[in-house]
Order: C-alpha cells, then structure tokens, then sequence
DNA sequence: ATGACAATACTGACCAGTCAGTATTGTGAA
DNA sequence: TTCACAATACTGACTGGTCAGTATTGTCAT
C-alpha cells in the first residue's frame, strides 16, 4: 500500500517544505491541512505523528527561520569591530538574509500577523529580539561616541519598521531590487542617527 | 416584542462601532459574528441588511479610519508652505490621528495583515495611498532644494513601516508615550532624507 | 513480534450565511 | 384623521459546508 520512498528527505523536512511553501503563499486560515498533504506527498496521520497541531506546524516555521536570522546577524555582527561598524554589518546581514529566504519572510513578516493572541505573542517575541540584537550594540554606539546620544529603544523599532516594510514590498512586487534596497535603505537608516559612511 | 431602542445611533453605527471593538481586539477570524451580535445588541439579521457579508464589514472599517487618516494629513499640509515643512506636516498629523484612534490603528496596521489575498490587496491600496501621498511631497522638497536627491519611493516606505512599527508597538504597550514618539521619531525621519529642523 | 511510522476513512464541532416572518415608518387617497 | 398599503428595518432559529483532528488498520525494518 505504501509508495515506496523515493524521496529521501525525512517525512518531517518535507512537510516543514510544504507547510512553508502553502503557509506563506495563502496565509494560515486559509491552508488546509489537506493541501499540505497533497504537496508533501504523505498522509495527513504524519502531520499529527510529527506535530501536535495546526497551529504549531506553523510556529515552528516562524521559529525555524527567526533562529536563521538572529545566527546570520550575531555571526556578521562577531566579524567586526564595536561601535557602528557592527550595527552597519548586522543591518546588511539581515536584509541580506530577508533577501535569500523570500518565503519565510512573507510568512514571519505577513502572514503571521494578525493571527489571534497566541500568534500575536510570539510575533512580538521575535520581533523584540531582534529589536533588542539592534538597540544592543546602538546603545555601544551611543557609548563609544561614533554617533550623538538617541532613543534607542524608539530608533530599534522604527529600523525593524523600515526594514520590514520595504522588504514586505520587495516580497510583493520585487522592486526594489535587492541591490537598490541595500544601497538606498543601509545610508537612509545610519543618515537618521547622524552617522556617516 | 421588541425593546424599545434606547440608544439612538443607528443600528449601522452600533454594528460598526462594535465590529470595531471586537476585531480590533481578537483578529477577523476570532471574532464571532454572534459576539458583534452581542456586543451591539442588535440581530445577526441586521449585520446581513446593513453589510453583504463579515468581509465587507471588516473592509468598511478599513476605509473608514484610512479615509480619516488620509483628511487629516491632507488638511495639515494645506496649511503649510511647499517643501520639507509639508512633508513635516503630514508625518505630524498621521502620527497624531494614530495617537488618537488606537483601535482603528490596531486594526489596520495588525488585523489587516495576513488574512487571505481579498484583504492583502486592501491593505496595500491603502499603505501605497499614504506612502504615494509622503512621496509626493518628498518629490516636491527635493526638486525644490529642500533636500538631497533620495531614492524618493523606497523612502516613502521605509517611514511608513517606522511610523507602524513605533505605532503597532505603542498601541500593545503603552510605551514610548505619544510625546516621546513625536519627539524622537519625527526627527529620526527627517534627518534620514539629511534635514534639520 | 514489536515498535516506529504511514495511509485513509471518518467524525462532529463550529459558524457564516439564510430566510420566513414581524415590526416600524412612510405615503397618499378619501 | 384615519385607513390601506407599501417600503424599509429588523429578528433569530435554522442549515449545510467545511476542515481540524481522530480512529483504525497497514507496512516494514530490525
């Protein structure tokens, strides 16, 4: 009765790939289990067997991918000297990496929000932590003396803000470019706490 | 048989008023029709006379509170002098009418994100006006000498996307305060684009 | 033969949307 | 001013499709 498995990814990788590519195209309410099952090419007792739920299918995929961003960035950010240097590397780490993963981001970026309160939740978690990976080593900045005293916590947010919108647009439309993005954006958000290239 | 109506908005105003309440708190998919019913206290009937269906409804608040937002920018910067001061101006008052309107901000700027793609299409109508509307004027400030050329388009966005991220992040805390906000984010923005007040 | 994993048919709670009927208000003819 | 009728506004019990989750049985490697 069974396919013999021609595929050799692990039954649970594939449905993590086929949760992603469904979730992020159609939202959560609107993927059906079923849908995920035809696309992985197993059975929908394996999605139970490897999940508990619906729900944290989906939460693991947010996970997955915020874990993805915060190593690129902490890993850009060890490469360099403190100061502005490492906000300047950790910003261009994390569009970077927006860039290569378009499906996970339109999943963490859109189709993660407004989800009822258990979504919510863990959205504002990794959205803070990135938040905070910011406001961290502005606040160095700050200290050290390469750019005059701001709010950081406010400047942390409204960077995340910045990235999050022209990334979402560029999901979307695909302009602008990547290139445009990160030579636009990059100057535009150092510009805005005073600091130079 | 029936009470007698003690409260003299119209029944439209009560179901819009209470659609507002409760999908604003709990998201388009959390919310029971049943419980707009309640909260209104009016019939399921009546939110089937007044509006085709739950998506029009949510859809009519949408435009409703992007209508307001719109009004107000468009009165501030009439009052203001070509260049950066409109510019100023318009960020002023979008900032202030999201200050005032907490829910409707909640509304678009966190339920409206992620439902399928009838209400992604909405929602970028409605951030594309206002970031048309930003850019239009930054267009003006550099052709005037105001400011330095820019990449006019993906500045547009990236202020939006700060302006919602400090919003969404004030709406579910509390924190920065209206003040600080003003005070920090508007200067952060402006000299982004290279402008001092 | 046992346990890990997989396939499929099935269940039932849930809830948007319906509709036949009632109430209220408007109109205009006598 | 009153009655007949119509148009509009509202009611709430009911329905039917949907789909997350489950039960059951099958397979195969060790």
């Amino acid at each position: 009765m069974a396919e013999p498995n021609t595929d050799f990814r692990s039954t649970r990788d594939r449905i993590l790939d086929a949760a992603m590519n469904i979730f992020s195209a159609k939202g959560f309410h609107d993927t059906k289990l079923d849908e995920i099952v035809a696309e992985a090419s197993i059975s929908k007792g394996s999605i139970y067997f490897h999940f508990p739920n619906k729900e944290k299918l989906f939460i693991a995929l947010v996970d997955q991918f915020a874990d993805v961003i915060e190593r690129r960035a902490r890993e850009a950010i060890g490469q360099e000297a403190p100061g502005m240097l490492r906000v300047r590397a950790a910003l261009a780490a994390v569009l970077e990496t927006f860039g290569k993963y378009r499906l996970p981001a339109k999943l963490l970026l859109v189709q993660a929000v407004g989800l009822g309160t258990v979504f919510e939740r863990k959205r504002m978690e990794v959205t803070d932590r990135f938040a905070l990976l910011i406001q961290t080593y502005l606040d160095e900045a700050v200290a050290d003396g390469s750019i005059a005293p701001v709010n950081t916590h406010i400047v942390s947010h409204a960077w995340m803000g910045a990235i999050y919108s022209v990334v979402i647009q560029w999901v979307y439309t695909g302009e602008p470019s990547q290139d445009e993005i990160m030579q636009a954006l990059l100057p535009l958000l150092l510009k805005s706490v005073g600091y130079q290239d």
